[in-house]
DNA sequence: GTCAAGATTAGT
DNA sequence: CTAATCTTGACG
């Protein structure tokens, strides 16, 4: 069965400690979030395809980038059953792999904000509205399991609300590694995932 | 055409 | 806690 051709939380949920790179800049994935279809109001998918959100309802394993605030990118990879739509947002790496390029993207600020939160995650790894549905597989953009001699992020897989939403807030479909200091919020409401 | 809201972040 | 900033989607 197809990685990406599966529940979309589940995805969410194995995408914890992955690797993914742009370019010569990456690291390890440690907070996912599952964005749903037609059953799920806080998703872009929910009142069925726009331009936006178009991507959401296509092939799984490409990749969906939007605009928002007026300055922020957020990555997601799309996921989905057969005939549904679905997206997975990621939240967070612990930075890795070209730290210095990360760095002089994101101007000054402390390593553990490299690349925490969507937004800032896009920024140091140059991601932007230009990637939005490519292919997450043989282009620059990749997403792996961890490679060899890459240590596992420290953390347990847990799960709980969703950060930053006004509908849906309930539904506990973020994905996190509990205690990893890259995670971009402290856990509330947290049960433990195996 | 108009308008309100937004899967965020940096700064008080 | 709040302002910033502009795209998107709904409505008329």
């Amino acid at each position: 069965m197809p990685f990406y051709l599966r529940e979309t939380a589940q995805v969410a949920r194995d995408l914890l400690g992955a690797w993914l790179t742009h370019g010569q800049a990456g690291g390890v994935v440690v907070e996912t979030e599952a964005y749903l279809g037609s059953e799920d109001p806080a998703s872009h998918a929910f009142r069925g395809p726009t331009p936006r959100s178009r991507v959401m309802f296509g092939e799984p394993g490409r990749v969906y980038v939007y605009f928002i605030y007026g300055n922020h990118h957020c990555f997601n990879v799309v996921a989905h059953p057969p005939g549904r739509a679905g997206a997975v947002l990621i939240r967070a790496l612990e930075p890795r792999l070209g730290l210095d390029l990360m760095k002089a993207r994101r101007g000054p600020c402390s390593l553990r904000d490299l690349t925490r939160g969507p937004g800032r995650l896009c920024q140091a790894l140059g991601i932007d509205r230009a990637l939005n549905g490519v292919c997450l597989a043989g282009g620059d953009l990749r997403c792996s399991p961890l490679p060899w001699g890459q240590p596992a992020p420290t953390g347990r897989p847990c799960r709980g609300p969703r950060v930053g939403l006004t509908r849906a807030r309930h539904e506990p479909l973020r994905f996190f590694l509990e205690g990893n200091p890259h995670v971009s919020r402290g856990p509330r409401a947290v049960s433990e995932v195996p």
